[in-house]
DNA sequence: CTGCTGACGGTTC
DNA sequence: GGAACCGCCAGCA
């Protein structure tokens, strides 16, 4: 477990109920500014063995970058949250958590 | 240990 | 405005 990943757990567990943030901005707060790709992973690896709201996590446009089933269950739980979407996949800015 | 993969993002055509 | 390319490096077989 690096120093990065435990970051990057800490963050997602600290987005407030309702915001989300991108998968770039995690990475640079994590203190790894190129990191996105390896917050994606961590995500997929962790989420199974934690209990991670990884639902929290978009790409930089704002969407979901799953499909499929993935996409269906994000939305939900992020509408659960109070989440706006513009549309099927795009979240509402606004949303976007920054500290 | 080695190599491949990828819930991304910035830059360059 | 949009497609293509490249760098980043943590997990996993």
């Amino acid at each position: 477990m690096t120093p990065f990943t435990e970051a990057v757990l800490q963050i997602i567990l600290d987005i407030p109920k309702g915001k989300v943030m991108t998968y770039g901005q995690i990475a640079h707060m994590a203190g790894n500014p190129n990191g996105a790709r390896q917050v994606s992973r961590i995500l997929h690896a962790m989420s199974k063995k934690y209990n991670l709201p990884w639902h929290r996590v978009i790409n930089k446009k704002g969407e979901i970058s799953l499909s499929g089933e993935g996409l269906e269950t994000q939305k939900q739980l992020l509408e659960r949250g109070g989440v706006k979407f513009l549309n099927s996949k795009k979240v509402d800015l606004q949303n976007i958590y920054h500290s």
